[in-house]
DNA sequence: GTCAGTAATGTTATACTATAACAGATTTGT
DNA sequence: ACAAATCTGTTATAGTATAACATTACTGAC
């Protein structure tokens, strides 16, 4: 664990904490609205305390929004506010979703910016299909 | 232009022709319920009746959904049903999108696929930023 | 400490995106 | 002509996200 990255929660507002300790209980993305119902009986009311939430915590990159599914998911590394690109692969069957960070994903982003000449500002890689376990069963 | 790939819009229906039609001759992605209504002097009067459409041409490799602006636009090569994986590449300032099929971007989720031991179905790669004109003005 | 600026909160209403369910019409292959 | 498959039309509803406004809490200068 990189640990000279690590920050804790503590940082963090009221909603935002409970929003956070939510996604990180859970390993798999949530969409607004499951986040909102399971924060309820907490003293989340409406969705936009849902949104607000998600937009800081996207900010600091701890946070993830799954575009292809419209969901959220907690950072599975230190944070990836430093660390760059990440790319998620999904299993359309089990649901499963691993993040995938490393030097291949940042390049290849780096070079797509450079031959499209753009300045990179967010990317998104999503890769759907079968999962190892679900293509034998 | 690869001509062996080619196909018209003829064995389209009247529906998805409509749409087809549109979406080609505008450069940017619409939304659905842009294209709704666009096409309501036409005969279009139902949002399912512009989602079916576009179920369809998506699964001809005609019109490509871009997630993180949940946008539909015309596929900008003769098709990539069969040319594989294309990545988006989207200004967020003048709104401008590109899309870019090459060996880099195929090979890029091939190799992903096999890292991360999945049976890829599809896959989308989105880069925001500023264009190259966007960034000098 | 207080005052100003910034960030966070709470609430209601509304906009935008997408699908369910049902009924009917059209096309295609044999 | 018949069955199978695809496409169509319509209403209702589900799911995702933001606008607008009022209020409260935190932070840093002075
Ligand atoms: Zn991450
Ligand atoms: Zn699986
Ligand atoms: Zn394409
Ligand atoms: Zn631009």
């Amino acid at each position: 664990m990189n640990i000279e990255f690590y920050q804790g929660n503590s940082d963090l507002s009221v909603n935002q904490k409970l929003v956070m300790d939510l996604l990180e209980s859970q390993k798999r993305p949530l969409s607004a609205y499951m986040i909102l119902d399971e924060l309820r009986d907490v003293g989340i009311r409406a969705p936009l305390q849902v949104y607000r939430a998600l937009e800081k915590l996207i900010s600091m990159g701890k946070v993830h929004r799954v575009e292809s599914i419209s969901a959220f998911i907690a950072c599975s590394h230190m944070s990836c506010e430093k660390l760059g690109v990440t790319a998620f692969v999904i299993c359309d069957r089990c649901e499963n979703i691993e993040e995938v960070s490393d030097q291949s994903i940042s390049s290849f982003i780096t070079d797509l910016a450079i031959k499209t000449k753009m300045k990179a500002a967010k990317s998104n890689i999503e890769l759907h299909g079968l999962c190892n376990t679900c293509q034998t069963s």
